[in-house]
DNA sequence: TGAGTGATTGACT
DNA sequence: GTCAATCACTCAT
């Protein structure tokens, strides 16, 4: 299956996380493979109060200001890890979080760093999806056209399967509807 | 320098 | 529904 180009995350970026939704996500780790569909987004952006972004760069956030196509991964809550795709071109300052994913190989291996939880909660919200991938800030900046992480076409979910909603755990801008998940997915972290 | 908050999660009432 | 875990960052001293 094709890995979706560097042109995929260089358009808008609210758009861009609307087609992520039905996408594979793929992460190669010494431990072995895993991969997920992707089922949740959001979109961030750079006059949106919410957006790491939005407050100019720090040395937490310099991923996000990167070109589009790679992995903003940053440190949160003193505990958890947040995946993001870069989107648009160098100096802008816009990603995608990815929330949450339907577990599709090394599904052994997310159980294994995951613990005792049922399959549809395995990568279900930000911070359990990078656990159970293997993810960390040590993957903050790598490219989404790589060997070790890598997003393969999947296949596209057509809008009536779309749910375009508010975002979650964000107290400015709560009313732009840049949540987007696949419509009765069990796999999404919220309904 | 210090209090408050946060793109979260899981345990508990 | 409440709350603690625990740290990078913001904003006000």
């Amino acid at each position: 299956m094709p890995i979706l180009p560097r042109s995929f995350y260089m358009r808008e970026t609210v758009l861009v996380a609307r087609d992520l939704l039905g996408r594979i996500l793929v992460v190669d780790s010494p431990e072995g493979r895993t991969a997920v569909r992707l089922v949740e987004t959001e979109a961030y952006l750079n006059d949106d109060p919410a957006c790491h972004a939005s407050r100019g760069k720090t040395k937490r956030n310099a991923t996000m200001f990167e070109r589009g196509g790679c992995a903003y991964v940053y440190f949160t809550y003193g505990m958890h890890f947040a995946l993001n795709f870069v989107t648009g071109s160098a100096g802008i300052g816009e990603a995608v979080l990815i929330r949450a994913g339907e577990p599709v190989e090394g599904i052994e291996l997310m159980r294994r760093r995951r613990g005792e939880v049922p399959d549809h909660r395995l990568c279900a919200g930000p911070g359990n999806l990078t656990r159970a991938m293997g993810l960390s800030i040590a993957d903050d900046g790598e490219s989404l056209t790589g060997r070790r992480i890598r997003v393969l076409t999947g296949l596209p979910v057509p809008d009536e399967m779309v749910v375009a909603t508010t975002r979650i755990g964000i107290s400015q801008a709560k009313e732009r509807p840049w949540r987007f998940y696949v419509r009765d997915s069990r796999y999404v972290s919220r309904r």
